[in-house]
DNA sequence: CATGTTTGGTGACAATGTCACTTAACTCTC
DNA sequence: GAGAGTTAAGTGACATTGTCACCAAACATG
């Protein structure tokens, strides 16, 4: 009944929020567990509820009508679905789907109740604006980088933001592609030449980065 | 008086408005007049008003730092320039620019009115959401066709888009390879492969569109 | 261990991007 | 309307990336 163990308080962009909408958006709202590895929404599967992430992370990604996949865009703790949830809501022809990565911890707000936070509070309605704003902001930079980027520098940047604390990064060839947008075969010819650097070391379903500095140094070539 | 000639009653967006609302709408907000040619918004120009556009088109097109250009999209009579403005005031590492295409007449609302009518009115929340939800589908959409459609079936479709009434095209291959993000080499060669299939005919300056069937089946081909 | 599955490797080739030019078309001025 | 400058388009060589049809190694499972 203090309030500090509130939900929200977990979400910086929420820390405005004026205490009694801080409680109605708790006790309105429902906590939802999700297994990693769940579709949480995805074509033919649209959720009901905007999601508020506590824990853990979810893949966005589009599945092309080629067959071809890519990864859009990740949300994480402190972060909400609003938007790929309001465009799942508003059009039926979407073809992204957002996948947990981890185990997922998240506050599922219904959306009437949503309606009624953007129309009482401004830092709410501040909050969801901001959250728009980066997302297109973010994919504006995408579409630079898938359109005009080259792939070593690209594949150099994931490298780095997918690593984990010890260098390595856990995932196939064949996922790396979808990272990007390309062929696995492309990957595998790119590792293997940082591999002939010295940069990378690979193994199977794993990659452990030697040169934190040449990568970097490649990734920002073009930033 | 008779509110029949009100702006607001050119967005069939805002048609649901309460009619306070659009009162409010109507004379709090300013008419502008922009030339063709004139950037409305970019780097180190953000305007401090959401515009409505209420005649001609804005061009939306990002400039990469590698000196590239790739139109984003395009908004119409009709549409808001919400979005873009809201990326713009929230993050001051956008790259984006907005060009009026031709002569434009808009409605400039200042942000704080803009704030006003998402809290008071559900319509109008209701129109900005969708606005975002639409231009974030298309935005998935063209991340999709930019790394996976091949570039005869984009130019296809872009020039069909592009067409006039009588079927001509009034632009440069440098400005077509800026609406698909690629080089004007490439679509030189593949509108002289069409040229040479006699779906089309060109000129300085002009792209005449001989086989609409033909262009329109190569662009559906994977859509 | 045998077998099937997943992951990664390879070479040939096609599509697209880049570069350094040339040529053609238009504009402007005198 | 002739020459000069400017813009638009054409060209060939080459690099990068995508596609296809495979093969081989690593792992999983019985």
């Amino acid at each position: 009944m203090t309030g500090t163990d509130l939900w929200v308080d977990r979400f910086p962009g929420l820390s405005r929020l004026e205490e009694p909408i801080k409680q109605l958006l708790v006790s309105r709202s429902t906590l939802i567990d999700v297994p990693k590895g769940v579709t949480l929404f995805g074509p033919g599967n649209s959720p009901e509820n905007m999601l508020f992430l506590l824990d853990g992370t979810v893949r966005v990604q589009q599945v092309s009508d080629t067959g071809h996949e890519i990864v859009l865009y990740r949300i994480y703790a402190g972060q909400s679905c609003v938007l790929t949830t309001a465009c799942l809501l508003a059009y039926e022809d979407y073809s992204a789907e957002g996948i947990a990565e981890t185990p997922v911890k998240a506050a599922a707000v219904p959306r009437d109740l949503f309606d009624d936070l953007i129309s009482q509070s401004k830092p709410f309605r501040d909050f969801v604006l901001a959250a728009f704003s980066k997302r297109i902001t973010d994919l504006f930079q995408m579409i630079d980088e898938v359109a005009f980027q080259r792939l070593d520098v690209r594949l150099a940047d994931k490298l780095l933001a997918l690593a984990a604390a010890d260098d390595t990064v856990a995932t196939t060839h064949q996922m790396l592609s979808v990272e990007l947008g390309t062929a696995r075969e492309v990957i595998s010819r790119q590792l293997q030449e940082f591999q002939r650097r010295g940069w990378v070391e690979q193994s199977r379903g794993s990659v452990k980065l030697l040169n934190h500095n040449q990568l970097k140094k490649l990734a920002d070539h073009n930033t």
